[in-house]
DNA sequence: GTGGCGGCGTGACTTTGGTCACTGTGCAGG
DNA sequence: CCTGCACAGTGACCAAAGTCACGCCGCCAC
């Protein structure tokens, strides 16, 4: 498990150009856990522990709201690190965390992570970076969240969804979301309703094409251009 | 201007712990302008020239969406300093920004900071830990938008100046909201209308007395109750 | 099989948010 | 003094979001 565990910090951004015996012997602090769908990391709120770090899987980190409403504010895959912020700063987790998939994840305690960084001050420039990039993203929701609608919310996902994709094949691009109706609905700050709704809506347009959790992009440039209609 | 600089240097967070003689350097090596009202610090998506520190005044951070509305992030007071992220990872401004006041604003550029950054690594921790801070807000800017409405958010702002006030004076709070309508819709969320009536709706109730710019609170533990309601 | 369950689709409705258009008011500049 | 202009209040609408209540699969466990 701990030479697994070298191998993955080796392709962490976090840790890029760090040298292989620092890497060893971070990986020797380190202790590795399984978590199973819908299994929680860490709740809002709680003490901060310590780092984690996405081994494999997907984990989701959320608010939510007293009358049960999540809204996802990040989804991290293999590589990410998750609560760098709170590690440094001592303050409690802002949100919760769960595995959205099986998902194995890594953590070092809250000191030995210190204590690394004291060693090694590049440490400190690369979580800058990576929270400036958790920073800008959170701009980004709130953008949406201020400007836009539901239905704008959903085509701006597909069609980011569609361009990971890569090009089109003949007839459109398929993806694949790997969420029930009410994840997404978390993922766009709204409920299962609207997103069934506006997928049909979409469907009946001519847009795209619904079968069961693949969804076929019929018309990427029509979509694109109901991006920003109506404002 | 530059002696003033110092005395301003030495209130201000991120600089905290710094001996005079650094802090004299650094003083050196800034510029101050002055803004008035109204006035751009820079927009969004412009390339980072620096750090702002503001030394007096208000400075309000935004998104404009297409159609003309306006999205507040953060309202920024003396001392706060202004776009330390794009500064390290170089990346452009996330948002725009402009003076809410007139204001008196410090500059240093990227470089010259970047430099002083160097030969202090302490920095980069006060540097994580402001950020931290601005992304704890970004995160509850989130929640009130995909949670509550507008008149809890009104609310929400209200109870929040009637508290910074301090204790309630016989009649309830007096606080001064120094914005126009228009920007305290910018910084809900939504537009002037639902501010206006909101307001109206609120004074009918009686929970609050409105004079002008001037707003009375009545009744903060009944607003206070109104805050969480239809959760 | 059949019973339960999670996820999906939908109709009908309410509430909230937002738009438009217009009025009034107070203040600063000519 | 009048003229503009920025700001505030409001009525009438309209559109989007959200709620409630079903009915309907498809699937797994028993």
């Amino acid at each position: 498990m701990l030479a697994k565990a070298e191998e993955i910090l080796r392709r962490i951004p976090l840790f890029a150009g760090i040298t292989e015996g620092e890497t060893r012997a971070l990986a020797g602090r380190m202790s590795a856990k399984k978590y199973s769908r819908g299994e929680l990391l860490f709740s809002e709120g709680d003490a901060c522990q310590g780092l984690f770090i996405v081994a494999s899987g997907k984990v989701r980190i959320f608010k939510m709201s007293p009358s049960g409403r999540e809204q996802i504010l990040a989804l991290e895959g293999a590589g990410s690190t998750i609560a760098e912020l709170p590690v440094f700063d001592g303050g409690s987790y802002p949100a919760s965390a769960l595995a959205a998939e099986d998902a194995e994840i890594l953590f070092i305690s809250r000191k030995e992570f210190q204590a690394f960084c004291l060693e090694h001050p590049a440490m400190a420039l690369k979580v800058i970076a990576v929270v400036g990039g958790r920073l800008r993203r959170l701009v980004g929701i709130i953008e949406e969240l201020s400007f836009t609608t539901v239905r704008q919310r959903l085509i701006a996902l597909l069609v980011r969804l569609a361009q990971e994709k890569g090009p089109a094949g003949k007839q459109g691009v398929r993806i694949e979301l790997g969420a029930s109706h009410q994840e997404l609905a978390a993922e766009l700050g709204t409920v299962r309703e609207l997103v069934s709704r506006n997928l049909g809506r979409l469907q009946a347009e001519g847009l795209i094409e619904v079968e069961g959790r693949e969804i076929v992009v019929k018309d990427l440039a029509g979509l694109k251009s109901e991006q920003g209609a109506g404002e």
